[in-house]
DNA sequence: GGAATCTGTCTCATTCGTAAGACAGGTTAT
DNA sequence: ATAACCTGTCTTACGAATGAGACAGATTCC
């Protein structure tokens, strides 16, 4: 349950608090550890201890921290394990189609729009195409931002209300386009504001970005997504296997699990 | 060529800054067009003038719009072609290890340590590790920032100078570890101030951040690596296929990259 | 008990970001 | 040419954010 943030919005307290946030979630500073002083805090992200007290009034308001009198600051926060959501790569697709039945969708945005040339030149296309900015939700809580384009002549075959309960995924193959493969490239970024609020997360908070291009056996691009996921929330987890002899050593994506290895399949 | 960031890291200015740059780079604007102009920036982000212009300042450093006087500001285009270094995912590894040739490395901290719980989970065991953090650069820029925990009776094996000049990995196989394979968990993070400087960036700034643990045939913990990338010069691109038939269709990670998939291998 | 360390709270001065306006000079379209 | 619009540059002013320090009270360790 993540409260209204009374944080700063802008400055350095606000910039002290996101990166101290990010090492708690990430597990740098475990549950129950100690954090650093005040005076240390300070001196470590060279401002001054008004600056870092701020900061840490708004990782108590969190919930993530525990201060006490002449002790010190204790790490509360359980990190992502407990509502995050670890996609395995091997099996990454699936996965999200799957999380698509288990997780609800908010439509933000949609409509028609002539493509910008980075989406134009990526789905080969100049005409019209389909808009449309989502946001996925786990538990209540969202975790995902999306923003798709998909070919006008495609996405005519489903409507506005089928965006905001069908995963597009299904959409594109119950309209009998024939996914082939997919281009994907995964990086990081900042949360501008209008994300921020959708993902209810303070400005400048850290994201994954995934950007992925699906293509048809025609090699015509069917869809384009720009995908922003929480990283205290969404993972993406996979095995690499060593293959090959000495001197000609490689690693190889695991196509099962590790630990499904067992299980078979 | 991207230069150090000038623009402001904190306020207003920052995130017009970021708002801006979002949607040239989304191609919200596209290349060749005019933006709006200053005094309408400035009523429709709520802002006066002198904030929008220290946004567009930014910009300009950025290489993402110019400016005539007179005339107007104009998009340029966005650098997708940038300098960076793009990992294939299929051949992730392989690449960094022959990246390990062609880049340079700094050793930034080396010693001994007991290793927080994290990493001792990680590697089952509580004995001290060794622990070094080192910086890789492309053509003399910083790109990523890497964190090693390797377990003392290994990393006795090699010295601190093998850490300056040679990749890890190859010191471990030359170490007689058998490697068998690796855990791999990709996520985004905000540079802190110790790697901000490190990686030549803004405190704050989004990070990929890479987590690997790689484990031997008796799957014991040979390493544990804490990797932070710098999304404008690295990024992670991978191909994944669709596979099986109807009712049964999941996604395979591409053993060969798309574009050398004409070439063999 | 005593020293060291930490948070809680306050004050005061100053820097920084921002707003608002004025003016100069270039560009564009009519 | 002229009007309209644009950026480049400067000024002044105000308020918020920050920095630096002092002091009190609580906790921990020796």
């Amino acid at each position: 349950m993540q409260t209204v943030r009374q944080s700063p919005d802008s400055g350095k307290a606000q910039r002290v608090y996101l990166v101290l946030r990010d090492e708690i979630l990430r597990g740098d500073h475990p549950a129950g550890a100690m954090l650093p002083g005040e005076y240390r805090l300070a001196e470590i992200h060279g401002v001054s201890r008004v600056t870092v007290r701020r900061a840490l009034d708004a990782l108590v308001a969190d919930g993530l921290i525990e201060r006490r009198t002449g002790a010190g600051t204790r790490v509360l926060g359980a990190p992502l394990s407990q509502t995050g959501i670890a996609a395995d790569f091997a099996t990454l697709m699936p996965q999200l189609v799957r999380m698509g039945q288990t997780t609800t969708a908010r439509l933000l945005s949609y409509g028609y729009v002539t493509p910008p040339p980075p989406i134009a030149s990526a789905l080969g296309t100049q005409d019209r195409v389909q808009r449309a900015v989502r946001v996925r939700l786990i538990e209540g809580e969202p975790f995902s931002h999306l923003t798709t384009h998909v070919p006008g002549e495609i996405a005519q075959n489903f409507s506005e209300a089928d965006l905001a309960t069908t995963p597009l995924f299904r959409l594109l193959e119950r309209s009998g386009v024939q996914v082939d493969h997919a281009d994907q490239s995964i990086s990081a970024t900042l949360a501008t504001p209008e994300v921020a609020e959708a993902l209810d997360l303070a400005p400048g908070s850290a994201l994954i970005a995934l950007t992925r291009v699906v293509y048809d056996r025609d090699g015509r691009g069917v869809e384009h997504l720009s995908a922003l996921y929480r990283p205290d929330r969404f993972r993406l987890d996979m095995t690499l296997n060593r293959v090959g002899r000495d001197g000609a050593r490689e690693w190889a994506p695991s196509l099962v699990p590790r630990t499904m290895a067992g299980g078979g399949g």
